[in-house]
DNA sequence: CGGGACGCCTGTGAGC
DNA sequence: TGCTCACAGGCGTCCC
């Protein structure tokens, strides 16, 4: 489920809520992507310093007793919401697998796939955390991102640009949804091999994915089924998508019937007359 | 190394 | 009603 908009509408809403929180105790459900890879007891008594997000990654910094620091890495995967409950946190559900309780309410995993994970890491660059982020390409709205260095690196990839995009490796957070919005929005087809785009539509291309990805931040991202903010708040993007999940119904601009394609085992939408080679 | 397929899980909706 | 199948917002791993 969650892109980079639901990521970050989450950590938005959480982080005032969580700054200062001292953990009382940690609870394990099924397993989830990985093993938290600590004894849950030895995260007690540490004070949450920072709630950060690196692509669709959140990183909670903890602050031990001695002072020093380490954190949980934390990915949503497919199916996964975190939410915030002040002291009244309703029973368990059985999708719930990780909780994280403190002094001032409790932190809550639901992730019915259980792609999801939290992974505790001594630093953000320092093993497992490091490695698990070694692969990311820049976050869409890096000043260091430019238009060049974007058709830049579109040059050295043969892979079709939807599936160029949902590898992260040229830019972070457009994951299957805001791919194809984005791709909509540039007019380019998402079939097109990366390296064929030119200087002028990579730099429309990167207009569009921070519009788009902008755009479902402020809309407080995409709820399709499973996804809330830690408030229990739903998204409203879904309202502005103009071609994902809509195969076969008319494009809002042309009215050519949309298309669906399959591409690297995932679902691409998008209007074959809008969206050009 | 780049690129594509696979697998991890559970739920849901369509079709029969 | 109940079964089977396709599909679902991600991504690390494996194999060419």
């Amino acid at each position: 489920m969650p892109e980079l908009p639901e990521v970050e509408t989450t950590r938005r809403s959480l982080v005032e809520h969580i700054l200062g929180a001292k953990v009382g105790q940690v609870w394990l459900g099924k397993p989830l992507r990985w093993p938290l890879g600590v004894e849950p007891s030895c995260l007690v008594a540490r004070t949450v310093v920072a709630l950060d997000r690196r692509g669709k990654y959140l990183w909670l910094a903890l602050q031990r007793g001695d002072g020093r620091r380490d954190g949980l890495l934390m990915h949503l995967g497919m199916s996964g919401s975190l939410a915030w409950w002040g002291h009244d946190a309703p029973a368990r559900g059985v999708h719930d697998h990780f909780e994280l309780g403190t002094d001032r309410g409790l932190l809550r995993l639901t992730d019915p796939r259980r792609f999801g994970a939290v992974v505790w890491s001594a630093a953000l660059d320092a093993p497992p955390a490091a490695d698990l982020l070694s692969r990311l390409g820049p976050e869409p709205f890096d000043a260091h991102l430019t238009h060049q260095s974007f058709h830049a690196s579109l040059a050295t990839h043969r892979t079709s640009i939807k599936a160029l995009l949902l590898s992260g490796r040229v830019m972070v957070g457009a994951g299957n949804i805001y791919a194809c919005e984005a791709l909509f929005a540039a007019g380019i087809d998402p079939r097109c091999r990366a390296d064929r785009i030119s200087r002028p539509r990579a730099a429309r291309l990167l207009l569009a994915l921070r519009e788009t990805l902008g755009r479902a931040i402020d809309a407080g991202g995409t709820t399709l089924r499973d996804y809330r903010a830690a408030d229990g708040s739903q998204g409203a993007f879904q309202h502005e998508a103009r071609v994902y999940g809509r195969e076969a119904q008319p494009c809002l601009v042309c009215s050519t019937a949309v298309r669906r394609v399959v591409q690297g085992q995932r679902s691409t939408f998008f209007c074959p007359r809008c969206q050009r080679r």
